[in-house]
DNA sequence: TTGTGTTATGTTATAATATAACATAAATGA
DNA sequence: TCATTTATGTTATATTATAACATAACACAA
């Protein structure tokens, strides 16, 4: 999990590395725009604004229209590369993107780090919800806002 | 449930009613500007964006700029008379104000209606991410899309 | 290899959502 | 009544997102 510390530039190269065997296999174009803007993503595991990677990707020679990069997003987007995280309007890798999973995110309110909860499952409560409405559930946002273990002591340590 | 059909005019009499006597227990401020937001969101159960809101304040007599609407929303949603869809970046009355209940929406992505659930317990899924994660949640955005059982069958009908 | 359709990108303009900042007014309470 | 706080008025602008139309790159059949 990714309040935890960890090898980030293994991480991202494996992120990276993953999304382009599955583009390969599904016959999917990562081309250097997708790519950069992934690699972006995955340099910290805040959620960015779309402007934000805009931003980061006119110092690496890429166009600088909002068009840009919504179309990349899209693309990350629609093959779940990268999740919205509509609480934010903003975005992040996705960390599982080989295992199938119901999306859920922890954001931090201090630190603004976004971690992804690898679950497998929909949770009860929407299964039941949907139940009981006769509802059919295509696509779930789930997002919990809060306090990192890390910001929490930071901020005991503060008040001694 | 708002899938079904009900007294809507009884509905909304009665949100608007608690929310007065909410407001004067605890001495909060029910001014006409916030009535009146609170009653266009419960007009329907659909949810409306703040500036579909402003539209119709203005025949009402009231000020139309951004900030009436925005600081209204922002007083409804604090005291939660009123949740923002975030998926929608719209907003909607809260059906059950009178207890406490974690809120989770099902969004029809084909007529638009909101439906809340009056669930009394956070998901089996955020205690669980919480705790592995040593994560304190304060605030929880669930919102699921989908076809409510109208626009299912309605599709039906149409392919036949 | 040329033509044809499709997908991706370039570019300009603008729509939709939200807030900053500063002013006035109204209500509250010593 | 004066001081303080809370709510509203008003102008301007920030932020997020998309429409619309053009060109380029690619894929692949004739």
């Amino acid at each position: 999990m990714s309040f935890n510390p960890h090898d980030h530039e293994a991480c991202t190269a494996s992120a990276l590395e993953k999304a382009d065997a599955y583009c390969q296999k599904h016959a999917l174009k990562f081309t250097p725009v997708r790519r950069q803007v992934l690699e972006i993503l995955c340099s910290d595991h805040k959620a960015l604004g779309a402007y934000e990677i805009l931003k980061r990707l006119g110092p690496l020679g890429f166009k600088s229209q909002p068009p840009v990069v919504y179309r990349a997003l899209e693309f990350l987007v629609a093959h779940r590369f990268v999740h919205k995280i509509e609480k934010l309007n903003a975005y992040v890798a996705c960390m599982h993107h080989d295992t199938s999973h119901v999306p859920a995110f922890l954001i931090c309110r201090n630190c603004e780090t976004v971690a992804e909860a690898p679950n497998k499952e929909p949770s009860d409560l929407v299964a039941q919800i949907a139940k009981t409405n006769a509802f059919t559930v295509e696509k779930t946002v789930y997002e919990a806002e809060g306090l990192c273990v890390n910001c929490k002591e930071d901020m005991a340590d503060d008040a001694r």
